[in-house]
DNA sequence: TATGAATGAGCATTCATTCAT
DNA sequence: TATGAATGAATGCTCATTCAT
């Protein structure tokens, strides 16, 4: 009995682990390529497995993309759910936000590029994705709520750590959602530069940079 | 002779109406699918010409890609240099800047979105514009000067407005270039949402934020 | 005006030439290999196209297959009216009509059956040309009203002959439209034989054959 | 050692049990979607055995149909040689045969359908057991004597069944080959109707539908 | 010049069959 | 023995680009 459990275990740990392997290098290859101009043919050399195996794994193109998207708002919510928690200052909070979203982006630079940017694309997927919407058959629930939704969840999170600063006296009292909306603004841009700005910072100046200028702005004196 | 020339002319004046009206068929289509997805089939409906005819005006579909991004950056430098010249407060010349480029991300999302992140396909695009260089995979590809060149240049003037608002008194005396790259990122950023981020604010809202958050930042207390 | 009008005729009439060396390619092709395992690679091969130039003029697999049956079901009809109209005794329409039909069959052979045979894969086939019927799948697929049509109207035309055959005293007071089953079932099943059955019978010899027990069945009054 | 031998023998049987569960469900599965739509992956899900284990008990999905097919024939050889032991007159025999062939068809419709029909399936299923045989791809394949000799001998059978009928004077003195083929086509074609015909009859009525147009093709004496 | 026609090179996806445990 | 996993070889279809008129 043992035994057969532990089997049944280490081939459910395989399986897991090929899904990620081929995760991971579809990732490098729609980092490269973007989504439409990656192929099969590229995923599968890139994961040393032939392209039929991939589809054992995964239905198709568009769904290996939806679940590497899946998994980086996964991540990205856990990790800010984290930082709010933290016992430190709002302003120390909103460092660490950034630091954090930096460093995101910085490793996932091209896959969210892609999301954000290949407006069509993405659109294609979900829709290929949630043709059968109408039947709940898969286990994802339907598609664009559950992005829609995470991605909600990041951005209050961010807007409460905000509050929470005008609240105790270290922000003004702008509007939260606006400023919200800003910070995310700020790091996105700085991090999706085009492809012929080079200018290269460090995670660390990133950091301070934005963190710097979206708490002081520019301007030398102010009013309130 | 004269009337040769005015043939010729009559003739010039047709073949660059014509480049016109692609170029604006394919800017609607590059925006509704994306480079990738967006196929010479469509273009040429769009225009009404036949693919074939495409074919006359421009060497290849990256080539009008090329051209349309290439106008673009053209306009923008233009009105840039506009802004900076005229005689007003920096400040005032800020939210110009800022109220124009708004309007132009606005009008251009699209378009520009691919520009600034369909990596691949503008690397693919620029190489057939070279075709000599043979380039890394890794890397951003090596742009035609010029591009690189216009961006500089508007990327200069960004700068050189914040100077003047440094010598005027009116700014902070912070790091010229940096403050260009965060007000850059700002404005790139917040107009570059990702497919389901639907939250809209109207061309005035949109550079009242930018504008002031970018000068004021959030926090309450400052020292310098 | 006049030479563009030939222009255009001529052109029409080419597309529809090639059209019909695309469908004689196809038949063979589906005659040798039946429906699927007939590709569109062979196809174009036999066609001496391009396997792209076939998507010129068909949108699919599915339409080449159903633009050669509705050709032959129309050709059937026409020349069936045909003899129905001719001023001959019922029994001499009988003939005709089974030598018409074993010609046809002849020629047409493979085609036909996969028509009559391939049951899914017409089921494929027609679903794709009329995307709108949701079908149960345990029954004959609700076909085009104009293949059902045009078989009722050919079935009708073959009852017609025997009711004038009864009528005139040469026939026997059967029943009509099982006669007209029978009749068909003789034909069909006596050009569709296995791949196995080799014996071989002229158009004549078959004509005669079939005639003759036929007839014989259904015939009043006989000498021997 | 008697030990092994019944274990041998229980083992013997569990696998003829198991290759008749494969080959039921494979018939199944060949009768819905025909040869070349079947897949593997249908009949093993069908006969709740992996793919794999398929393999095991047949060579290829070639040889599961040749199975099939082959017994089959088997059957319907042994019950006609039966009804032609029968003492009883040969119209009777006849309507036997007739009812008896009906069912089989009946039963089996599709799979014989695509036996008779998807011919360059059956060339590729039979090439596959005589590897050593290039065929012309314009014939007819080559058949293993095997299935040659056994429709043969149904159609004997046939043939000696009219030839009593014959002699005993019950029925006219026709060419005894033609009028089987002429029985045999009858009653394929009954029931090779196409995909749209559907009236439907009992197997009684086909039965008498049948029996009654070709006996008073070939029955000597008429009341009417 | 303008364009309908033609096509080579791909691409996502499928499936019979083999392999390794 | 039974099977989950792996894959080579197809296959229908698309599209940027070229050709011929």
């Amino acid at each position: 009995m043992k035994k057969k459990d532990f089997r049944a275990e280490r081939k459910q740990h395989r399986i897991e682990e090929n899904k990620i392997f081929i995760l991971k290098a579809a990732e490098k290859i729609f980092a490269q390529k973007g989504f439409s101009l990656a192929t099969m043919d590229d995923i599968a050399e890139e994961a040393q497995f032939s392209k039929a195996t991939l589809y054992r794994y995964y239905k198709s193109k568009s769904e290996i993309f939806f679940e590497i998207i899946y998994k980086s708002f996964e991540e990205v919510l856990q990790k800010t759910k984290k930082i709010k928690k933290e016992e430190i200052s709002a302003e120390k909070k909103l460092r660490e936000l950034i630091y954090y979203v930096s460093s995101y982006y910085h490793k996932k630079k091209n896959i969210s590029r892609i999301f954000i940017m290949e407006k069509s694309a993405v659109r294609k997927i979900l829709n290929l994705n949630s043709k059968e919407q109408f039947l709940p058959l898969s286990k994802h629930p339907p598609i664009p709520a559950i992005f829609k939704a995470k991605m909600e969840e990041i951005f209050n999170i961010m807007c409460e750590i905000i509050k929470e600063g005008i609240k105790s006296g270290e922000f003004r009292n702008v509007d939260i959602r606006n400023a919200g909306f800003i910070l995310g603004a700020m790091i996105r841009g700085f991090h999706f530069r085009g492809p012929m700005q080079d200018a290269e910072f460090s995670l660390e100046e990133s950091t301070e940079l934005l963190h710097s200028f979206f708490l002081y702005g520019i301007k030398k004196d102010r009013k309130a």
